[in-house]
DNA sequence: ACCTCTATTGACTAACCAGTTAGTTAGCTA
DNA sequence: TAGCTAACTAACTGGTTAGTCAATAGAGGT
């Protein structure tokens, strides 16, 4: 009894974590939830492992964010919003459209490629019908811009003759993100399928550098070029 | 208890469903596990509700399957080879090679719209490192023809001096998937994202045409249009 | 010194769920 | 028709898991 409590009163004075620190703690919560939401998806996630990886008890996690879906949400919130964050696509809007859509397409890739958590989360969220980002206040304004940029480079980049003149912002936008996303979604599945290493260095440069091919080849072609007609 | 028996006798001549029939409770509970496992993913499905939805017993589950995991990867079998089943590639390679190519993308478009299961299951299985489809011991031999058909279009298409020079087979068949397959997955958040009904017929048939347009566009373009150079 | 708010904890619970046990029944074959 | 095998069932189990309860403890204000 006397040696529980020297051990106890040695353990305060010594190796305890800085006694209190909400916003330490709140954040590690976050963050084991990121990994463990992106590893084993809604309801493969245990808040017990999130908890012991965060070292909190457990019902801090409910003190701070009250249910599991929450936790994701907040979770889901966060990458979305770090998603727009790297984008600044403002800044394209100057450019010349060659230039501008060459950079729009290189930095959606790369984010991509250096954030895997963001396309596990994307394909969890829709797995569950995208009902948890519907009920995020935070997320949709982030996203008004983007289309906006596009269509300006477009136009631009038609007023001066380089561009075809049939497309479309929302289906050009569509496919810049999804020649990037299927590659890296559905790695793991398609190495196997065709026996490429679709994760090696090589690999994602040349893939890189043929979104860019793809996406430009289709801008400055012909309208005409093929067409069903 | 005379009146049990008798009920338990007109039970088994009329509506009693004929007593044994061993491929087609297999096959019903194929069918359950189907839905299950596309609408709730791996560890969101139930057992249970598998059994409930095949009006069978759980047990039988684990008579004809062994293990839910068994039951998942059944299911997964079954659905990749349905998805090359329909593809019948071979058929194009003697084709012109921009119908070939053409063909292809709108095959591939038409199978995923029509097969809503599929994506969900792959975006699953990607969720799950693709760890059970390299179980799978039936799978990959379907998938060795489809890049030699691509090639063997490709090769002809570029002996006749109207594709580009550069194209490699595996970036090609990629950027096709990849085009139809994101906007298809991830439907949900990107119609909320965008304010746009992603679902709607008018909108499908435009992304079927727009695809279409890109991978020739970018086909029959010349390589050096725009690269960086 | 005391009070109050909130961070933090350990122990608990009720429901859930994959898998099992211990059988019964139908149909085929010798 | 007896015996065997496989289809099929009801009831159960043990471990897991989201969520709760009741309390302690630290920090800031008064």
């Amino acid at each position: 009894m006397v040696a529980e409590l020297a051990e106890a009163g040695a353990r305060k004075a010594t190796r305890h974590k800085a006694t209190r620190n909400p916003e330490a703690s709140r954040s590690r919560i976050l963050n084991a939830a990121r990994n463990e939401f992106v590893s084993h998806g809604l309801s493969g996630a245990r808040v017990d492992r999130i908890a012991s990886h965060s070292a909190v008890n457990k019902n801090l996690i409910y003190h701070y964010f009250g249910s599991k879906e929450a936790l994701y949400l907040a979770v889901l919130e966060g990458i979305y919003a770090g998603l727009r964050e790297q984008q600044h696509d403002e800044d394209l809007r100057e450019l010349p459209p060659v230039e501008g859509i060459r950079r729009l397409v290189e930095s959606t890739f790369d984010h991509f490629v250096a954030t895997p958590e963001l396309i596990r989360l994307m394909s969890v969220e829709n797995i569950h019908f995208g009902e948890y980002l519907k009920r995020s206040r935070s997320i949709k304004p982030l996203y008004s811009g983007l289309l906006d940029t596009i269509e300006i480079l477009l136009r631009r980049g038609q007023a001066e003759g380089i561009f075809r003149s049939d497309v479309d912002a929302v289906d050009l936008y569509l496919s810049i993100s999804g020649l990037a996303y299927f590659f890296l979604s559905n790695q793991h599945t398609l190495s196997w399928l065709l026996e490429r290493d679709l994760a090696s260095r090589r690999r994602v440069n040349k893939r890189r550098q043929h979104i860019v091919d793809v996406v430009l080849g289709y801008l400055l072609g012909s309208p005409l070029a093929g067409a069903k007609g």
